[in-house]
Parts: C-alpha cells; structure tokens; sequence
RNA sequence: CGGGGUGUAGCGCAGCCCGGUUAGCGCGCGUCGUUCGGGACGACGAGGCCGGAGGUUCGAAUCCUCUCACCCCGACCA
C-alpha cells in the first residue's frame, strides 16, 4: 500500500496528497471538492476537539448549535463580510423534487421555489448576531461566550484533502461583551488557546500575529492569526481569532443597556480553528517513510506486534501481550495489538509507520525467553530491546520525549527558514527559496498588493509585540517602523 | 472561467496511430499449502456494457461527432 510513495523532495505536494489517501485519513469524494475523512483521520479530529474543547470550556465557553442555513438577506446587512464570501456561497434555492415528466428522472420541482434564498452558512456571524439580538438587553446578558463545532462551506476552485475543502469541519466561537477591552481580551485570550495547542498538543510552532488589513476576516476590525511554516517552506494559516469590535452589532442591531442606563451597542469577537489543523499536523512531522504523529494526537499510540512461528508461539504471546497491554491502558496509553495472522510482521511494521504511530512494540519466541521486547519509536526510527519489567514509565517518558523532539525538530525548521531581508532582490531571491522573509514595509495595502502581484508572497503575520526599529520599505523605499513576516502560503 | 491532460477489473496501467478470434499486465482480492525478528512464495481461482450517447463499417476499446466526469497548472481562498 504504502510502497512506491512519492518522496518530499521528489514533488511535495504530490507527497502529501499520497500520504493522506494512503495513510487513510481521507479521500475525495463523489462531490467535488468534498473529502470523505475516514475513521483514521476523524479520529486525530476527535483528539483534537476533545483538547480544545476542555480549553474553551475551562475559559468559560459554552457550546451550542446554530442553523446549518442562513437567510440570504442576512448577507445584505454587513457590507464587508457580504464582500468577503458572496463570491464562494452555496445557494439553496428548492426544497422539493419530483419524477420528472418521462418518469426516470429525478428533477427539482419548480413549483418548490424558496421565497428567500437560503445560504449554506460559510461561516455564521450572520445567523448568530441575528440570535443574539433577541439575547441581550442588558449589561446583566453579558458576556456571551459560545462556540459550535459545525461544517460550513466555501465552495472553492481548486481544493486539497484537509487544506481546502468545499466543506469543511471546524469550531467558530462568537462572543459578546460589553466592552472594547474585553472584547479585544477576549480576542488575545483566543489566540493564546490556539498557540497552545498548536505547540503543546500538535507540536507546531506557531507565530503570534494580527493579520494586515488586507488579509483580515471580511466583518473584522482585526484578525489576529497562529501561523506555521511548512517543510516546503510555505506558510500554513493555522487559526484566526477576530475582534469584531461593533460591525456586526450595527448590521444587526445589538443594543444593551449599560449599568449607566445608556443604551450602547455590544462588541464582539469571532474565532476558528477548522480540519485544516490535520493538514498543518501532516506537513510539519511526517517524512518519506510516511505520517508521523505527536503523541498527544495519535489515534493509536503504541501498537504491539507479535512475531511467532508456531499456533501456541502466537497463544503465549497474546496471553503475554494481553498483560502488558492493561498495564500500559491503566497509564491512559492507548495501545493496539495486531496479532492479525493474514499479515507478516515485517508487513505490519511498514504499515504502522507509514501510519505515524508513534512508538511500535514487537515480542517474539526470543523476547519470552529474554523477557524483553523491542521498543521503536517513529520519530527517529531509532529501535532497541529493552526488558518487559517497568516497560510502562518507559513507554511514558518515549511518548514524552517524542513529542518534544517533534516540536523541536519543527521549530529548528521554522528558525534555520526565517531571514531577515532589507533589499528588494534579496526579498526576491528569499521568496523564491521559501521560508518566512522578515521584512520592512510601508504599511500601506497598495504596496502589500504590488508585492503579492510580484512575488506571490503575503503578508503572513505582524507579530505580537514586534520590536520596533527603522527601516525602508524593501519594496517602496518609504519609512517602516517595523519588519513584518512574508511568506509564500497554502 | 482560461491552458493542458485522463477516462479500459477494487487500484495503477498497456492496447487505440494502423478497426478483425475469447481485451491484457502489475498490485490487490478468494481458496489451499509452505512461510513469519523489516513489505514472503507456489498452485488454482473470481473479477470488464473499454465514462455515456449517436454515427461510419460486414465488424469499433480502437475512426468521426456530441456529451459527461475527474485530475494538473493559473485567477479566488481558512
């Protein structure tokens, strides 16, 4: 399955479309532009909802649902956003078929016409402000801190499993406040979430940033954004959060009345991490050997392999293996064990690294004797025999040191491809190669899109906190206060 | 929407120019046997409306017309 797989520096993006299929995450569907995440894949999904879950939750988030369908006036109300995302809606139009005239066919039944178009929510600031309105009177309602796990699309030209797809999985929070500041908080609070999780879950690192204007959220004031450099050196959009400040509370009305007694619009913010996490997770681990899994996030994190002759061979080392097993489940590792007989072991070793599991375990005739077993882990490939007594703790610590290497080895990545430029040919130049381009700008959008038009780089990100100094646009000449972080992205 | 390409077994492909017995190959799949510490091997076997519709012809996977679908490269984007 996994033999004759393309390599990255044979053609990258033909590597990863191989290893998601291949590693059976996902595959296209019979709708373009659709992916089937099959259950491999859904499962790093789940692991990743279950933390980021917690996280929302533990900061006072709560979730709920909100409708699936959007009135298209909705759109009419905030003119930016309408901007942002008319081009990409889908459109429900009929809500009833019919057997066409000949009797074969199933065709829409004219007579089924929508009043009002219904829009396939891209996203659901609209339906949620619309709610919200209803919600709020007073200072008292807030804060209003939701979030959904939902799909939503965009009907996309060109899509890729995981990075772009016309329908996507993802969360959307969308809270209310009182205020501006704690709204902005809100928004900052957010931000430190998905970095979080990004670095201590996914082990990604991630750079901390707001958005130019021309790349902010249609509807926002400000976007701020965690964002990770790929291995091909392009830059990977990994999360959003949004300060909405009172666009939204104006297109939709959204008054409450202040401890003052005055009536004051309220200010928002929205944020989303989507399925394209599981694209970020490929590109930042995996190698030419397949998928590689931070063990925070792997389906399956230890998976055993017997290697026997004989029927009672296999019989000692499932009642062997059945031990070892409990004991490592009873410290909350999760484990598998293939003793499939339809499968060589040398079979099964390629197969679960291609998978990314990140620790793999073989005992055999040899091990019972010994009382040994054979410990490898994915990220090194690196493997010994180690006794079965006090396997556990050193399962435990390998799970801890491989999710560290993972971070570190991709923050070594992500460092040894970040330049600082001051010319415009070695901007040029550094674009071309890849890598995030650390460079002045004029701060104008005029010149970001004469950039864009150049080079096909973007302004990826503005950091927090970036240190301010002097310098000349590398494009307009004209006075910078400060470098601003240029990639080509996904 | 432009530019390029591909539709033949579950998957990957050959055959098409130059029409002609029963449409092949590799992988995978099934049964049996031997194997099993890094992707085993043998024997037998199952599996096709050659993307669809028209046409040319005694005869079409192959030639012609029309259509549909998908992929890649651009414009759009989390």
């Amino acid at each position: 399955m996994a033999k004759n797989f393309s390599t990255r520096e044979e053609n990258y993006s033909q590597w990863y479309n191989e290893l998601v299929v291949k590693a059976d995450l996902a595959e296209n569907s019979a709708v373009r532009g659709c992916m089937v995440i099959k259950p491999y894949g859904y499962a790093i999904w789940e692991k990743m909802q279950a933390a980021l879950d917690k996280m929302f939750k533990d900061t006072g988030h709560e979730n709920a649902y909100f409708p699936l369908f959007i009135p298209k006036s909705f759109f009419n109300k905030e003119a930016s956003h309408v901007e942002g995302f008319a081009k990409e809606c889908a459109v429900v139009t009929h809500y009833r078929l019919k057997i066409s005239e000949n009797g074969k066919d199933i065709v829409v039944d004219e007579d089924a016409k929508l009043e009002e178009e219904l829009i396939i929510r891209p996203t659901s600031e609209t339906i949620i402000w619309d709610t919200y309105r209803k919600w709020i009177q007073s200072y008292r309602d807030l804060p209003i801190l939701i979030n959904q796990w939902a799909n939503v699309v965009r009907w996309e030209m060109r899509t890729r499993l995981f990075l772009r797809t016309a329908e996507f999985l993802w969360q959307e929070g969308h809270t209310a406040h009182e205020t501006s500041q704690e709204a902005k908080e809100e928004t900052l609070k957010i931000l430190d979430i998905y970095a979080n999780f990004a670095e201590n879950w996914m082990a990604v690192p991630v750079l901390k940033g707001m958005k130019s204007q021309t790349e902010k959220f249609a509807g926002a004031i400000d976007t701020y954004c965690i964002e990770a450099l790929m291995q091909d050196g392009k830059a990977l959009q990994a999360g959003t959060s949004h300060f909405l400040g009172q666009n939204f509370a104006k297109a939709f009305d959204v008054k409450f009345l202040s401890k003052e007694n005055k009536l004051e619009y309220v200010w928002a913010t929205s944020w989303g991490v989507s399925t394209r996490l599981i694209g970020a997770l490929i590109m930042s681990h995996s190698d030419d050997k397949g998928l590689v899994l931070p063990p925070k996030l792997a389906p399956i994190q230890v998976v055993i392999i017997p290697i026997y002759k004989t029927d009672e061979q296999l019989e000692q080392l499932n009642e062997k293996v059945r031990s070892i097993k409990q004991l490592l489940e009873s410290r909350g590792i999760s484990v598998k064990y293939d003793n499939r007989d339809t499968y060589k072991p040398g079979w099964k070793f390629s197969e679960y690294e291609f998978k990314g599991v990140p620790v793999r375990l073989a005992i055999g005739p040899r091990d019972l004797e010994n009382n040994s077993i054979e410990i490898a882990r994915r990220d090194t490939l690196h493997k010994e025999i180690v006794p079965i007594e006090g396997i556990d703790n050193v399962i435990l610590k390998l799970l801890d040191d491989i999710q560290g290497n993972l971070y570190h080895r991709a923050l070594n990545l992500r460092e040894n491809n970040t330049f600082s430029v001051d010319t415009w040919d070695e901007f040029k130049e550094q674009i071309e190669k890849g890598g995030f381009v650390m460079a002045h700008w004029d701060g104008t959008p005029e010149t970001e899109l004469k950039i864009k038009e150049e080079t096909k780089a973007t302004i990826r990100t503005i950091l927090m906190n970036n240190p301010q100094e002097e310098g000349k646009c590398i494009f307009s000449g004209n006075p910078s206060k400060e470098r601003v972080v240029f990639a080509k992205a996904y």
